[in-house]
DNA sequence: ATGGCGGCTCGCAGCCGA
């Protein structure tokens, strides 16, 4: 089974190359994150016509979010439970027996910010919430864009990032908490060292430079962690004309019984 | 120290992302 995330940063640019993408990868879940799209004019036609059922919450310029699915979704449910958001950045839905979490956490855009403020609090009603559904949902999967890099082999400057907004210590402490409640970082479970990105900033040639962030994550809790096979990081998508900035995250998980 | 790129909007400049 295959699950992916991606940061699409806006669906209407990017829905020729997600549909060659789902063509390609053939994903059986593909969470999406800033789809910067009201729901009225989500693509649902398009994705049907590719093999994929579609549960979406969206909103005019920011944030929205969706799951596409081969296989029927059921209790989907846009929000946190409890967490009043008029922003719209979570959806959950089950698929295969998976409890399947997509997530659009706040940027923060910088640490002495309101955005930043409401950031932690955020994180704090997500975290609080992620842990009740592993009460009842022991095969969970958290994907999403969670802007914030965990750890030094996240970030391609350490030492220039650091206390800044994505890599400040209390971000990185919410994502351990994350963590904390059994949820594996799936890419580092394979991958456990050297630098690995997933976003890449437009300006400077960052792509080209190799400076980057590892922000996209896909969190499974045990029993998927331990069927799971392959994570890969898709950077030939940020390689592509009128790239997203962020690019796929892939995991592969072997068939649960 | 700044802005740099790209996407958005009842736009022609400014906000936001990360």
């Amino acid at each position: 089974m295959k699950l992916a995330t991606w940061n699409v940063n806006s669906l209407k640019v990017r829905l020729p190359q997600l549909l060659d993408w789902l063509d390609r990868e053939r994903p059986d879940v593909a969470c999406l994150q800033e789809t910067k799209l009201e729901d009225s004019k989500f693509p649902a036609q398009a994705f049907r016509a590719a093999g994929y059922t579609a549960f979406f919450a969206g909103q005019k310029t920011y944030n929205g979010v969706a799951i596409l699915s081969r296989a029927p979704l059921t209790e989907a449910a846009a929000g946190i439970a409890g967490y009043s958001d008029p922003q719209q950045r979570v959806l959950s839905a089950c698929v295969d027996g998976l409890r399947i979490v997509c997530a659009y956490v706040p940027n923060g855009q910088s640490v002495d910010s309101d955005k930043y403020r409401y950031k932690l609090e955020w994180l704090a009603a997500f975290t609080a919430w992620v842990k009740a559904l592993l009460t009842k949902n022991e095969r969970l999967a958290v994907l999403g864009d969670f802007n914030i890099a965990p750890d030094e082999r996240d970030v391609h400057d350490p030492k220039a990032w650091g206390g800044q907004v994505l890599f400040s210590l209390p971000e990185r402490e919410a994502f351990r908490a994350l963590l904390s409640l059994g949820l594996s970082d799936s890419l580092r479970l394979l991958e456990p060292a050297g630098q690995l990105f997933t976003w890449w900033d437009y300006r400077m040639n960052a792509f080209r430079r190799g400076m980057g962030l590892r922000i996209d994550h896909i969190l499974l809790s045990g029993p998927l962690a331990q069927r799971c096979n392959a994570v890969r990081i898709d950077r030939q998508m940020r390689g592509v004309e009128r790239p997203s900035d962020h690019a796929p995250v892939i995991a592969e998980i072997s068939r649960l019984p």
